[in-house]
DNA sequence: CGCTCATTTGACAGAAATCAAAAGCGGTGG
DNA sequence: CCACCGCTTTTGATTTCTGTCAAATGAGCG
């Protein structure tokens, strides 16, 4: 590894990219990091950008650097929900063959990867190990994807709320692990606003607000700021949700989560958390 | 064994297999078929039964042949969910190193082809052709996962009901053929009974059934038992979705369809296959 | 301070879950 | 053919939840 590095640009943007080991990246070879590197440039969005749409059919497919994207679908009455978030190393695009389904907006402030797709797609078929890890990153998704249809399919607006943040306030504590390795009392923060967070779980404003401050009546959790809040009682919390704590975390550390603020890798995966958390899920039976 | 095998037909089950083309043995080559041929297994399921599910993580991975099957999620309250419905053709399971996150029941008698776990992942490794058509169907089914998602965020169970029943009926004036040309007036056999609907849809039975009635009264559908409707207006039904007609087709096209009926049956006798894969088949008999 | 935007709260009508019961439907056996 | 049984579907009555409209409060900002 000593004189090789000399092939390369000393300031290599994939060399310092946060999401190089997470990524489908993670894959690639030397010499496809090479060329990766040489057809990719890093973009930067604003909070509410389009990064893509279906109209305008892109030239290349992202993988999320930094920050927070969501995929939405507009409806005929003008009203829009949101299918789909993708946090930093998500992969997001279509191959060469495929139409776009989605608009990409930028809900945080983001930096994308732009992959020439005609590249990107000869790579794919150069190099079978990406190609596995995108495969095993797109069923990972679409597990996930599932487990989020369950989890806000859930009867009531209480329930998808409850379950959204029991995911959240586990994803936090797994993960960047400064907020705490006690869930009770974890400090949480939102990515989403309450618009957002109202069309990705389906109801309104109005509704998610009454039942944040119901949560907060009943002491399971505090609301500390519009996008901070605090679980004082993870238990009940996902007592409320209906779920199980197994589906709970099963939904958190499905996919790699990575803070969309640093963007620091966090190559650790769950530990001693999960456990605390399949605990609940056995202690609490019928509600 | 070897006695036996000489009361088999002269051709494999892969020739007669109805669904070879669309699964993704289509990418498979001769050899690699036989391959397949050889290491898998065509099971039979009853309505009901479990095919495979988290607590046993299966040996084999399923390709559906015939009939559908049902992906749900089972929540704490003892409800469940139902995240995903499996044609004919569609694939079925994890790869080796991953847990099934959801439990697989015939939702009609079923037919699956059963692949031995390894012996898929060689082959998968061994032929990058299958790992590319895996790798777009998986794609594929997570934006129409996608889509589907936003289709049944709708606010209210009617909207998502009217989406239900105008992608159904797109569906079936789209491929059959034998149903019609003209949507309005034609014959939709739903596969699901009120239940499983119900689970679908995020709903309980009662309310999907005022539902139907109330469209029924409306003149928009025609009840004409309960798994058989005929659409009157398909430009109201549309229009009580409060979806695109263009949403509604790109879901209702989104993945081939076959119909889970028209696949004849394979004949399946008992060979020593079954010892082998066999183990969560003939679990729950529906109770 | 006035402005804008996000969030919260209130009031009320409509929608859905729940509990309860009746009607329809497909078998089985007399 | 009919009575009976178990099951699904429908209908009714009631309560709870949610969307909608409207207004108040709060936070950030020049």
């Amino acid at each position: 590894m000593n004189f090789l590095s000399a092939t390369r640009p000393a300031t290599s943007k994939c060399d310092v990219c946060p999401v190089r080991e997470n990524g489908i990246c993670g894959a690639a070879d030397r010499q496809a990091l090479a060329e990766l590197d040489r057809h990719s440039h890093l973009k930067n969005f604003e909070r509410g950008q389009t990064i893509m749409s279906p109209e305008h059919n892109p030239p290349f497919v992202g993988i999320v650097v930094q920050g927070v994207v969501k995929l939405v679908n507009n409806r005929a009455d003008g009203g829009e929900s949101i299918v789909g978030l993708l946090y930093p190393s998500a992969f997001c695009g279509r191959l060469t063959t495929e139409r776009l389904g989605f608009s990409c907006e930028a809900v945080t402030d983001a930096a994308i990867c732009c992959i020439d797709r005609t590249v990107f797609d000869k790579l794919l078929a150069a190099q079978p190990a990406i190609e596995a890890r995108l495969l095993k990153a797109t069923m990972d998704e679409l597990d996930w994807m599932r487990v989020w249809l369950a989890l806000i399919s859930g009867r009531t607006t209480m329930q998808r709320l409850t379950t959204f943040l029991a995911v959240m306030a586990s994803r936090a504590g797994t993960s960047t692990g400064q907020e705490t390795a006690t869930r009770d009392g974890a400090y949480v923060k939102l990515i989403l606003d309450r618009r957002d967070l109202a069309e990705v779980l389906g109801t309104t404003v109005e509704t998610l607000s009454r039942n944040f401050q119901s949560l907060a009546r009943q002491n399971i959790i505090e609301v500390k700021g519009s996008r901070l809040f605090r679980v004082i009682d993870q238990n009940r919390l996902i007592c409320e949700s209906g779920e199980t704590g197994r589906t709970i975390s099963r939904v958190a550390e499905g996919r790699p989560y990575i803070d969309p603020d640093s963007a620091r890798p966090c190559g650790t995966s769950s530990t001693a958390a999960d456990r605390d958390l399949e605990d609940v899920s056995d202690k609490r039976r019928v509600g």
